[in-house]
DNA sequence: CTGAAAGCGCTTACAG
DNA sequence: CTGAAAGCGCTTACAG
């Protein structure tokens, strides 16, 4: 049988209530009783049983990190990871568990939400996905549950959220190629279920209008955000006769797909045609050639979607608090035009 | 308030106890009386308090992953979250949630292991590394907590876990690269703290073995197993004059680092030198020239570990089960020889 | 087929 | 500074 508090209670010959307080180190229990009482603890090797104290606390110290994976390969991106190990660094400091689903669609989402607040086995969510009109987002608010969003939510000012200010990301890297010397520049991978890659685009065009380069819609494609199916896309819009000066890619695992067709026709990189992508993955610098990129601090936004979550746990004043976390450009041969 | 089991008894006019077995199925409970209970629990939005549940069966269906992240590269590495992915499919359908740690270091890891079966939160626990003499293994099978470990430990015998077989992965490569003519064959990235480098290296000398090639010390080169040091392995390696014609590396991001400096040095992939990785991550595909790899089918290597898991938290005959995943050669450009 | 009661192992308002 | 008691919301052996 493990030990309990009664047990180390009555070898130490004080009450329950007394260990209990001991534990959550009470100033109303004195040093010498708690001295008395850690000696006992550690001689029987005695280790609280959270669940009881969850059930008594009525909070767990848990909290719930919905990954959405649309496609296998969104999961297998390396931000994922990132984000998580931001958030649990914040989150083991501050003595809270991680309990992680991945869901493949909007329903399982919901479903796994609706599980996750209903059951009380967490005392927060963390919604890793900003997909455009998420039925989660409405529910959560509308029961009150604490959760915060990783990445801009479409009602942004009545959600706790977390972001990089990806107009700005796009503009960033539009306003790169356009002083590398591209006026023709194709933005791919626009998908209109991911607000990120919509900000992204919207930094494109005003980068543009500020140059006084035209919009060419042609140039515009849409297609999975993350996934490997640069190749594709690319191949599409030069098959429709348009070989763009530059190209910037709503991540780099499509911009690593465009290069591979640019070099299949003998077009060179950055000379031909100058590429970029976003999120800077691990790879990006091992390209070739490598890859220019903005790396979005995936760890911080982990890591301040927690915080931003325990503060909305903790809080009995209601707000709405956003955090933006800054990008770099990350210039690489990929763009530098001689 | 929520509402809870003595609630919905009230309106039910039946005692809690009834409720319970309702919701258990207990065979017990004539089926009127569940329609009932049902319809009502329906109607008054009612949903079973889990930590209540956990506390009373002394069991929470919650498993604990132990990510062992010796780098941040190895934790971004795209095989942990397709294990992840593995694990995640078959827990949801067995109604089993995840908790997630990811630990920095073997002391780390054993805290955490302590926390983790002691505070009674987990019936169970996977560890994801196969670390020599981990410290954790030899502590879960003295107090007998039920886990799992993917990736094969050094007392494989008294141990659960599941892999593939490394060994044969090694010898499968290198032979290989026998029959694409390669004699003088490098071997990169091996890390003595992880079992499933020693094991590809042991095929690896096997196979040079059987094809009666000497094997050549000079040609195995340790380092670290995931990471992005490639480019500075192979760079010591031809500093000391070796031109090898074939690069067997234990990872393919090493074999992307090792590919970088051979470009660098004018050398051509595959006709001066061959290059192979294994794990098969997702660009392979998309690198020039595009990677032979071996995938290792991680989406298996966590759902059969979970299984595995699942019959050893549930049975009381003790034993020691083993599973193996089979792997694939995907043979691309980077060893294809003319 | 159903219920009363004890129990899971903690916490905490109340009382002293 | 400490304790007795109630309570958190379930489950289950026992009894009928």
């Amino acid at each position: 049988m493990r030990v309990t508090i009664n047990d180390i209670a009555k070898a130490a010959n004080v009450s329950p209530a007394t260990v209990s307080r001991a534990i959550a180190d009470s100033p109303r229990i004195s040093k010498a009783t708690k001295k008395k009482i850690f000696k006992i603890m550690e001689e029987m090797n005695y280790y609280p049983n959270v669940i009881a104290r969850s059930l008594a606390r009525k909070s767990t110290n848990i909290i719930g990190i919905l990954v959405m994976g649309t496609t296998e390969k969104a999961f297998q991106h390396p931000f994922f990871p990132e984000i998580l190990r931001g958030v649990a660094s914040v989150a083991y400091k501050n003595k809270y568990k991680i309990l992680i689903s991945s869901v493949t669609n909007m329903d399982e989402q919901r479903e796994i939400v609706d599980d996750l607040t209903q059951s009380g086995i967490t005392d927060g969510i963390l919604l890793l996905s900003s997909g455009v009109k998420d039925p989660s987002i409405t529910y959560l608010k509308e029961i009150q549950f604490p959760f915060v969003v990783v990445g801009r939510p479409d009602n942004e000012n009545e959600v706790n959220w977390v972001d990089n200010d990806n107009i700005s990301v796009g503009y960033k890297m539009t306003q790169h190629l356009i002083e590398m010397g591209c006026t023709e520049i194709a933005f791919l991978g626009v998908d209109r279920k991911f607000i990120v890659t919509l900000d992204r685009l919207k930094g494109y065009k005003m980068a543009l209008q500020d140059n006084n380069i035209a919009l060419n819609e042609d140039l515009i494609v849409e297609g999975k955000f993350v996934d490997d199916t640069g190749y594709e896309l690319m191949k599409n819009l030069m098959e429709k006769g348009i070989v763009p000066s530059g190209v910037i890619a709503c991540d780099d695992l499509l911009a690593f797909g465009v290069i591979k067709y640019l070099n299949e026709k003998g077009l060179k990189v950055p000379d031909d045609v100058a590429v970029a992508g976003f999120n800077n993955v691990p790879l990006s610098s091992y390209f070739t050639p490598p890859l220019t990129s903005v790396d979005i601090n995936a760890f911080s936004l982990g890591a301040k979607g927690f915080e931003l979550l325990m503060a909305c746990m903790k809080s009995e004043y209601k707000s709405f608090n956003r955090a933006i976390i800054p990008t770099q450009l990350i210039i690489r041969e990929s763009t530098l035009k001689k």
